[in-house]
DNA sequence: AATCATTTTATGGGATTTTATGGTTTAATT
DNA sequence: AATTAAACCATAAAATCCCATAAAATGATT
């Protein structure tokens, strides 16, 4: 699986069908299940957006840190049963499930952002008010960017 | 990936298409993605390049600190949003996104600077300009660089 | 060192394909 | 029958591919 890079900005029609933006689709071109799995985010008023085989990981790394970890439990609890699995239609597109949508705040246009391993769907306003916040962050506190 | 060094100034066209040069394609010819990834510079007016790889570095990185790990939340927000994947086309052109050549102040010129594992890309006069006081910087801190 | 031949590189423009998005029709579910 | 969901068709804009050429770099041969 390749990284989601950048961000897309596309708009829902009146059935609430939005493509995926293609460089996305590519990222999971080469996976068996074609679409990507939705769950809302745990500290952002966005959605989580993560292919098949990084879920797989997920649940595989979940089992090896032990099944009595509560606090693992909870984690994995949520993030299992919120995750919808949405396939994409010949032209790319997904409808977003009601739920995270009313999460996201997200109406007629929407946001899809790079995460690398892994993506989120924002309100476009919501999002670069965030982003702001961000850069904002890095400014003042220099963490450590020598990896870059 | 070998190392990005000198500089190179070339012209964008009509269509906002641009020679990477030459010596800088052969840097990551020997990946899978034949092409470079751009961003805007946190601290210059200007465009950073990194090779895919590199970028799959950083995301490796981001792993290993916890999926749900907020310390380099920030970090990881705006490098992987903003990042562009820009492959080349037959010729070893990109078309540079508006938003970071508005961001770099480029119209028609710009100058590819190899800065080893990176490199960044500037207006031709802006970059001249940035040189010389880093150069009179260098001349009054006189700072040391330690091997290894 | 100088000339010439060959290859590579940077740049230009037209043609083609992809993508996002809208609408219509058919099938499924309640 | 009514509503919902899925499949199908259409299109304008944007991105990409393809071909062409001149300049520059390289190498070979004097």
């Amino acid at each position: 699986m390749s990284l989601f890079l950048s961000s897309y900005e596309n708009r829902l029609d009146t059935k609430g069908r939005i493509s995926v933006p293609a460089p996305f689709r590519a990222s999971v071109a080469s996976e068996k299940f074609a679409g990507v799995v939705l769950y809302r985010s745990f500290t952002h008023n966005c959605i989580e957006g993560l292919s098949m085989s990084r879920m797989e990981q997920l649940a595989a790394a979940t089992d090896k840190m032990g099944v009595f970890d509560s606090e693992l439990d909870d984690l994995s609890a949520m993030l299992f049963a919120d995750a919808r699995p949405l396939a994409f239609d010949v032209t790319g597109r997904i409808v977003i499930p009601t739920e995270l949508l009313k999460h996201a705040g997200i109406t007629d246009r929407a946001i899809f952002v790079g995460r690398g391993n892994s993506f989120q769907i924002w309100n476009p306003d919501a999002f670069r008010a965030a982003q702001e916040k961000s850069l904002n962050n890095l400014r003042a506190t220099r963490p450590n960017l020598t990896i870059v």
